[in-house]
DNA sequence: CGTAGTTACGTACAGCGTACGTAGTGGAGT
DNA sequence: ACTCCACTACGTACGCTGTACGTAACTACG
């Protein structure tokens, strides 16, 4: 294979060295390339993030940005590799696995909000670049001493952050929404509402129309967040003392 | 608000009226284009989906299918609703509620896989839809004998549905990925072993080998993705032996 | 020291969502 | 019964996208 140019053959870009030995230093780096796109992304939303863009943001000319990114999906490769950095591992895990995975999903949560379009790139594609490498051994660490097998670690793993892909995805649809929107937050909010009082007081959808109507007063984010990472914890939790 | 044109206001698509009061009858249904539409994205995948392509599969001009969907995502939420039809619920739930929970997530997980598009497409704007309410109520009726207060009984459904999607979308990654790319799968996983296999070797992430090499055999989807939903339903029923 | 491989980048193409304008149709108000 | 105008249908056009391809300059290796 080649440095550059179009590959011979499919390829991670990981796999391609940053640097090719021939030819004309690179002006720019991929960790360059990356920090542009992310900005754009954080400022104008991922559909924002176009290869003009980003080159222009990164200061070279459109296609000299294929010679750092063959196809725009691996642009997006970067961009999560930048944004998986940002975790914060300790030396070493606690010694208590509940509250060292808590504390990684928090920080999970957290990147997501930096980075609102971070869950619309969740894919397993990016399962093994760099820092998710980094992420994936600090995980595997922190839960030695949650005693079940190797399988079931990894299943807790990925229920985990499909949990938080999901709740934070809905936590943001609205922020997003409003974004994209010509009209105003409270517009919208408006529309919505009163379509669906229409259709609940139809009488239709009794049991949607009690639920919705009395709903508790918890609302909290954060609370409802803890809770479900609390509970999928829970389940895994029972399986390790039924299995010991 | 006008029946068609631009909208005064913004609007759900489900309050628009079908027919309008006056001017020629349409020649087309919203279920005739949602229909195009599904029929395309499953045949081509979602970025087939384009508003001149679903014209010309439904038979019309493609700035006439803007009268029908005033914007890309309303049609999007046509697709999803289309979809979502595709539920059979029984004519009462049987009073297992775990076993109507189950059977559900069964059908969301088949309707993905019949539909692959799908997943990419789950979001809290497409809850309201007609076909979405109608699950929404059955869900709720199912669950009547499940002792959590309401709020807990959304956030389980959500849960549910938030880790259907993601498990799904793992699923459905690798075969998506063939799909777009030029090169065969055999080639493609060949390129993703070997790059890991040479991480790996660096002795960087000494867990994370271990955990990959030594995997259990256990890779039967339908018992991973069963044994997942099991899991969830472990943490609620649990909650709500407590509670009572 | 040539030369092959790389970097840089302009041009060009096919396709996208959709704003806008025009023509024709048919139900509501007089 | 007749008029009016909201509505349907649809062609054209604009600005945007990803990226294939060609060209010119540069540099490390044989």
């Amino acid at each position: 294979m080649t440095a550059s140019g179009r590959p011979s053959g499919p390829e991670v870009i990981w796999a391609r060295p940053e640097r090719a030995g021939r030819g004309p230093r690179p002006a720019h780096t991929r960790a360059e390339i990356a920090a542009a796109a992310v900005r754009v992304a954080d400022a104008e939303g991922l559909d924002g993030v176009s290869m003009r863009r980003v080159a222009a943001e990164t200061g070279c000319g459109t296609m000299s940005l294929y010679n750092y990114v063959p196809r725009k999906e691996d642009l997006y490769e970067l961009m999560v590799d930048a944004v998986v950095a940002e975790y914060e591992f300790p030396d070493a895990p606690s010694g208590d696995w509940r509250a060292d995975l808590k504390a990684l999903c928090r920080q999970t949560r957290g990147i997501m909000h930096r980075h609102p379009w971070v869950p619309r790139l969740m894919s397993p594609a990016h399962g093994f670049s760099p820092n998710a490498l980094r992420y994936f051994e600090y995980a595997l660490w922190a839960m030695e001493g949650l005693d079940v097998d190797n399988g079931t670690k990894v299943e807790l793993l990925a229920m985990l952050n499909g949990v938080i892909t999901a709740y934070v995805s809905n936590e943001l649809s609205t922020a997003e929404r409003a974004r994209t929107s010509p009209y105003s937050p409270e517009q919208e909010q408006a529309a919505r509402t009163a379509y669906i009082m229409r259709v609940l007081a139809g009488g239709a959808y009794p049991r949607m129309a009690k639920t919705l109507t009395e709903g508790p007063g918890r609302f909290d984010p954060d609370e409802v967040f803890a809770r479900a990472i609390d509970r999928v914890l829970d389940g895994f939790e029972a399986e390790s003392r039924r299995g010991s």
